[in-house]
DNA sequence: CTAAATACTTAGGACCTCGATG
DNA sequence: CATCGAGGTCCTAAGTATTTAG
């Protein structure tokens, strides 16, 4: 890992970078300005007509946000909160709630055992949820239909308890067709009513989609409360199908200031509470019954509270590459420690740090699909290969991650790893955990020790950064035009998305927009031996001639030929590039893992920043 | 210590928009 | 003008990490 190659360090003029999101790399293209206006509305500073008190002692910090009249927020030349507190003044409007039911027209029916049924209005709006994800293979699946079902009933009638009791007999379909129909409509809808729905949705987003935090309006992430309807969980979760309840809001708990103007909720009815905790960023929470978890609005990553706290993820990833070797040295000696839970802890670590791994918090059985990480891994999870390929050491890792997505990898690994592995899996079920003296609370522990601020998941953000970083310098040929640069882009972030696992089903029109493609570069083969054939008649009539003319015609079909070489190529590269993208998403490290400043510095570098 | 509660980040998929292309 | 594919936004589930309670 070498040190110092302009990027990824730290020195302190740093602060002056920005890092707003005008420098993500997507920005590459072109599309500049657009952007920066689109979000000009968002970022504005509120006028200091908002009386924003609570600002007790509250002169020295936070200096009055600028009033240039060029208005953009620089949250981050500004100093920040030490003391936990997350705000001073916090004023809002509330959430949305999801519209009431609308009842299906007396036309549409719902049939049981092949007779009429008129379902009571809880237990038909219930049903329509089943019925508009017919086209779901989900709801083929048993624990979808038994959670389904069992859920539907606790809304039924007694009379409709008594009748319906068997999902197979149930007929959805004519509710399915009005939905379908209904869809169709709207996509059907004239130019003039869209736009009406469009006008409506931003009179809501203006009215709801923003808070006052100290001083600026700030833009809320999801202000909608989540609709009624059913869960549906990733991979093979056995709740999915459940119910998911409305929301109302004796559900919800509301935080703001104490001396703003409250969040007043629908006519009547009450909220659950309204708090004033400026230790938490919150605006707003409710209880969700699936999981019986809490869920959160909060604000939009424009904002000052999250882009602090995202500038500092990076900050921290940087801190780690000044001391990595120095843990990698340490984790490395751990192999040896007398101490079984010192070798778990440090074998752990290793995968953490060279295959990113996510850390792996243990779980309530039965509640979540089954998935782990690094800490949770199980001996099912990995076999040992002593050669494999023509490596020694190998070991296989197959195991659903986050997302149940599969993680699959052969990786030769340290002759004192591999031995510490077998040693781990003596005397073990396949479903024993492999580091059973280890969890991601002692493993965390440890790392705070190592490092300030130190946690596993450090690990993915500073490696996926420094992979980025080597990728570009290794792939970006200067001398290469600019497609040939964001293709080079393009495999460096591809890289990274493959360190870090994320994939994505391949898009359901992939195997189409890839034949479209062929024939298109069919099509340019065909227009090149075309050229290449005039080119050669050209010349050969040229050698007869002997005249101007002749001659600049020659010229000319050179040119062509070479122009179609120069778009086939392109089309090939594209094609590449869309075959190779195929089932990697390179929007989540984008977005959550790349130092953003790394890639501005290569568009500098490379001279792709207008 | 363990378990539960809490707060926050990371994640993939659906859907929508918009510009390129034919 | 229609099509289509890339990329953005929205949605909300599924993680991580810390704190609190027992």
């Amino acid at each position: 890992m070498e040190h110092n190659d302009g990027f990824y360090h730290s020195p302190k003029h740093e602060k002056s970078l920005k890092r707003d999101s005008e420098f993500k790399p997507k920005k590459i293209k072109v599309e500049n300005d657009k952007k920066a206006k689109k979000r000009k509305g968002e970022g504005e500073d509120v006028k200091p007509k908002k009386k924003q008190k609570g600002k007790d002692a509250g002169g020295d910090r936070r200096k009055k946000a600028k009033e240039e009249p060029e208005d953009k927020w620089k949250w981050w030349e500004e100093e920040r909160y030490t003391d936990g507190q997350k705000w001073k003044f916090l004023e809002h409007k509330g959430p949305v709630f999801a519209p009431p039911y609308e009842p299906l027209p007396s036309n549409v029916n719902f049939y049981y055992d092949g007779k009429l049924f008129k379902l009571s209005l809880e237990a038909e709006e219930v049903a329509t949820f089943f019925a508009k994800m017919l086209d779901h293979e989900y709801t083929t699946k048993e624990i979808f239909q038994k959670n389904f079902f069992k859920d539907w009933r606790k809304e039924m009638t007694s009379e409709e308890k008594a009748v319906i009791t068997d999902l197979k007999k149930c007929d959805f379909t004519e509710m399915s067709q009005y939905f379908k129909a209904q869809s169709e409509a709207k996509k059907q809808m004239s130019k003039e009513e869209k736009q009406k729905i469009k006008e409506e949705n931003e009179r809501v987003l203006q009215e709801y989609g923003f808070c006052i935090m100290d001083n600026h309006r700030e833009r809320i992430a999801n202000f909608r409360i989540e609709p009624p309807g059913l869960f549906r969980g990733r991979g093979d979760h056995p709740k999915m199908g459940m119910l998911k309840r409305r929301i109302r809001p004796e559900d919800v708990i509301i935080n703001c200031s104490k001396d703003s103007k409250h969040p007043r909720p629908p006519p009547g009815t009450k909220w659950k509470e309204v708090r004033y905790d400026n230790k938490v960023t919150w605006l707003a929470s409710w209880t969700e019954n699936i999981q019986g978890s809490i869920k959160y609005v909060m604000l939009n990553s424009s904002s000052r509270i999250k882009g602090e706290k995202d500038w500092q993820k990076y900050e921290t990833a940087r801190r780690l590459k000044k001391c990595v070797d120095q843990i990698r040295n340490q984790y490395r000696e751990d192999w040896k420690s007398k101490e079984m839970r010192i070798r778990q802890r440090s074998v752990a670590l290793y995968f953490i740090d060279k295959l990113a791994l996510r850390a792996g918090n243990e779980k309530e059985e039965g509640e979540t699909a089954d998935t782990v990480g690094c800490c949770s891994l199980r001996v099912e999870h990995i076999r040992l290969f002593p050669e494999l390929d023509g490596q020694e050491y190998v070991v296989e890792f197959d195991f659903p991650g986050k997302d149940s997505i599969r993680y699959y990898n052969k990786v030769p690994v340290e002759k004192r790893v591999y031995k510490n592995l077998q040693l781990f899996m003596e005397n073990k079920q396949p479903e024993d955990d492999l580091f059973d003296r280890l969890n991601t609370s002692i493993l965390n522990k440890h790392l705070q020790e190592l490092m300030d601020g130190l946690t596993a998941k450090v690990f993915r953000t500073y490696n996926a950064s420094i992979t980025l970083q080597q990728q570009l310098k290794e792939l970006t040929n200067p001398e290469e035009n600019v497609p040939a640069k964001i293709l080079s882009y393009n495999r460096a972030n591809r890289a990274v998305a493959i360190l870090c696992n994320h994939q994505r089903a391949p898009p359901k029109t992939f195997e189409k927009s890839m034949q479209n493609l062929q024939s298109k570069i069919d099509a340019k083969k065909d227009q090149l031996s075309e050229a290449k054939r005039e080119l050669k008649s050209a010349k050969a009539d040229a050698k007869v001639r002997r005249d101007e003319k002749s001659k600049k015609a020659v010229e000319t079909k050179k040119k062509a030929v070479q122009r179609i070489e120069e778009q086939l190529m392109k089309l090939e590269v594209q094609a590449t590039d869309r075959e190779e993208n195929k089932q990697i998403a390179l929007g989540t490290s984008k977005l959550n893992y790349l130092d953003p400043r790394i890639s501005v510095a290569w568009e500098y570098h490379h001279k792709l920043v207008i």
